[in-house]
Formats: structure tokens, sequence, C-alpha cells
DNA sequence: TCACATTATGCCTTAAACGACATAACGATG
DNA sequence: CATCGTTATGTCGTTTAAGGCATAATGTGA
């Protein structure tokens, strides 16, 4: 028997943020390219694209600044406001991880009755 | 902006035990009925009774104590692992509760930068 | 032995989340 | 000014989970 367990922000009543936008983001950071980093994870640009509208708007922020044209078609990086939702909410995954470990470490395995 | 989180128990990647069949399992406690347990949660026998045998089916467990005939028409009462289970688990999900929320406001609230 | 309220279970329908397809717009570069 | 790879967006199909319908079985009490 495992534990599990899922966690976002939510704005309105709706997802706003989650680890597969998490990750969406660190690799649109790292490729420059929403269209890049959707391929890497294996979905579709559509699919890539509507979750990162969807954030957006149910934060009320940009998350990227996007250019087109050029050599290369174009291409994304993050806004600062990204940054600092990855970066609290890496910290705030993490911490919730471990924590969640410990406690049911000592709940369901250690604890007798 | 809020936190939200949802946790599960697994056994062999399915869901084991959740917060709904923590509810089903407290009614039926309550009530001495799965079918008024269901009728009190809004929701179908049917849907309460697959509940309750998917975690028996999981865990390995017997849940549930059930008389058919009589008085009545029969009903049940929980076995003395479902009380375990139930304790174990509402123990560990106010604890998380209570840390995620702690943590949240640490992180997306006061925390500058 | 009949009635009744319960447990027990197969099966079909429906809802909703998710992703794919198609198509437009953009604009620096050559 | 044509090309190319990107962003942008509506729509539709598919899969999967959740719930409801129907029906059997049980066994005590009247």
């Amino acid at each position: 028997m495992q534990i599990k367990f899922k966690l976002w922000l939510e704005e309105n009543g709706g997802v706003a943020f989650a680890e597969g936008r998490r990750m969406l983001l660190e690799a649109v950071d790292r490729l420059g390219s929403l269209n890049a980093a959707a391929k890497e994870l294996g979905m579709s640009y559509r699919a890539a694209w509507g979750k990162i509208k969807a954030t957006e708007k149910a934060l009320g922020i940009r998350l990227l600044d996007v250019t087109t044209g050029g050599k290369g078609g174009g291409g994304a990086t993050l806004t600062a406001e990204a940054r600092e939702l990855i970066l609290k909410y890496k910290k705030f995954s993490d911490r919730m991880t471990s924590l969640m470990e410990k406690e049911f470490r000592h709940i369901f395995v250690s604890t007798k009755q």
C-alpha cells in the first residue's frame, strides 16, 4: 500500500496550475519554443497551447513572451511571472512530497493501532 | 488563488481508498446499512457497493459484516479492519490538510520573491 | 409461505476530460 | 515578395470514468 497525491492551484474553481504545466513551462524555457516543448513532452501543440492559455486566463497573468517569423519561425520565452510561479510551485510541491511520505510512514507503517 | 489537493491510497496501481469511501464507511457505521448510507450521500446503492467492493479487493480485507432478511431487511456494520483504516486515513488526511495550508501560506502568500 | 427491505451484480448509458485534425495568421529572412 | 516554422484557435472524435437501470438472491418475521 502506498500513498498518492495530486495538488494544484485553483482560481475561481478552475485548475490554474499543476505539475504538467510546470513541466511544460520548464521545457519552453529550455528549448525556446512552445512547439518544441510540446513535442518533447509527447503532446500536441494544441494541447500545450491550451494549457498555457487556461493558466493565463485563470491567474490573469501572461506566461510567455512570443515572437513569430524570422529564422526558425519564431519562439517563446518565459515571463518573469512564469518564472516566479514555477519557482514557488516547485518549492511547495517538493516540500509536500517530502512531508507526505514522512507522515505516511509514521501513521500507516510504524504506528501500531 | 488557493491550493487544492487530493490524496488516496493505492495498491497495485489501482485506487484503494480515499475521501469518498471514508465518508461512505462512516455513514454505514452511523446508519447500520449500506443502502441508507448511499442515500444519505446522494449516490446510488450500486455505486456505493462498487466502491466498497473495489477497496476490499484492492486491499485484500473485508470492510463490512452484512446480513440479509429480518426486520428491516438486513444491514451492514463495519469490520475491525474498516475501523482501523478509517482512523488512520482520517489522521493522515487531517494532518496533511493542516500542513498543506500552512506551507501554502508560507510560500505563496507571506514570502516575497 | 408470502412479503419486504436489504445485499449482490451484470450491463448499458451518459458525462466529461483529453487529444487530434484542420486551418489561419504572423513576420523576419533570403 | 515568397518561404518557412512558429504561434493561434475552432471543432470534432475518442477514450475512460462515473452513474443508473434492471434483476437476482437472501432470510427473518408475520
